[in-house]
DNA sequence: AAATTAACATACAGGCTGTATGTATGCCAA
DNA sequence: TTGGCATACATACAGCCTGTATGTTAATTT
């Protein structure tokens, strides 16, 4: 019994209604804080020492409870891991789509949706996680099932509104390779690569693909 | 001692210099016999299972040997799969040099060497263990030492040659995007996605990208 | 031929995963 | 309110896996 937790004395008497120290926790509620620590203390190890190198001990520890716990609320481990990545594919769909203009033409569009993408995977952790760890634990599959879906629907929904190749390219079969374009380019940068530069390449290459003028210039300094 | 191997009965008379039976290989030889036949057998363990799934006994009753030659001749499983890698990557190198014809102008070369490139990538498990499991198990960063170096440096080149960009962009960064579209492309295509359209799909961004026009039509039919 | 080293095989000590089982508490119906 | 049931855990256990230590045989060196 790792964690003491301060546990309720013996409730002296059960006369008050307001429930001040033993916290009669709803099943529910605990049910949401005990997968919340779970998810938490999960994500933070499968972050930092990768999907094989972390035990269950380990993120039961760092939760404050036993495994008995963790396999109540999950299958297995990766049960666990895929719920993790669950949360952590809709955050960020969840953070693109606030960034997202409405109203916007085709080709504005695809380019604001480029860099929402890019800024989303810079979350800490995320491009491990959904990038490098998810494909190889749970088969690169049920992963682009799970995020890329999304991004690569947005992307070929893009391109073909930008009437990419004009009938000479199928859609379909190029909207996931430059999504892995888009995939590389995160990890790059959170490898430490030059942001800006990599970035710069991206948009690039979409521009190019998808017949779109380059920009003014750089972003703050506009040509007079 | 799962494997009999037909003992040599005791040796009856050490008479003849020509060892016939007990066939006295050099250490030499037996290294390589051994470390062979761990490499083949981890190589199909972990292509049809992955890395987590595989246990080295199941590799060592797979070549025919123990768990102590296998930690004899590699530090630890890790290492025995970067060897799998390794020798993968080889492979995948010497094959796609040899499809290469010298005398090439920039552009065909670029072209030449992309669909070298999809070629090797289609061996069976290649995907797998280079851009799925590899990535995850070593890090990307010394997985893209290993392989993708050459093919991000190769494909550099031939950017660089076509004069892509015209400066606007750094092919430094560009690179590693287009050969991560590249992997994509040999991913789908091995995970049954349409190969034709896929290719070409793959190609035309090349083109698309380095500036070049479409070849005449299909392969085989040439307008008149 | 003796000594040394390489190439294994065997045995063992931890650690991890998943399951079976026990317990206390919330919940619901009578 | 109270008895029964389901939920939310905790504990204990069996099997397997990894890496290491140690023993044994055969090749190589001296």
């Amino acid at each position: 019994m790792p964690r003491s937790k301060a546990k309720p004395p013996l409730r002296a008497r059960p006369a008050k209604p307001e429930p001040v120290k033993p916290a009669p926790r709803s099943n529910r509620d605990r049910t949401d804080a005990t997968r919340l620590a779970l998810l938490d203390a999960a994500r933070e190890l499968f972050v930092r020492k990768g999907y094989g190198d972390t035990s269950t001990p380990e993120v039961c520890v760092a939760a404050g409870i036993t495994r008995g716990a963790l396999y109540h609320h999950f299958v297995d481990k990766r049960d666990l891991f895929r719920q993790v990545l669950l949360r952590e594919a809709q955050a960020a769909h969840a953070q693109i789509e606030a960034a997202s203009p409405p109203g916007l033409d085709a080709p504005s569009a695809l380019l604001a949706g480029s860099e929402a993408y890019l800024d989303a995977m810079r979350v800490a952790g995320r491009t491990r996680l959904l990038l490098l760890e998810g494909p190889a634990v749970l088969g690169l599959k049920e992963v682009l099932a799970l995020d890329e879906a999304h991004a690569a629907a947005s992307l070929r929904q893009g391109l073909r509104a930008c009437a990419v190749g004009a009938g000479s390219v199928s859609i379909a079969a190029l909207a996931p390779l430059l999504a892995a374009a888009f995939d590389r380019a995160a990890l790059e940068i959170d490898a430490g690569a030059d942001a800006q530069a990599t970035r710069a390449a991206m948009l690039w290459l979409v521009r190019s693909v998808a017949g779109i003028a380059a920009p003014a210039a750089k972003p703050a300094r506009r040509k007079h």
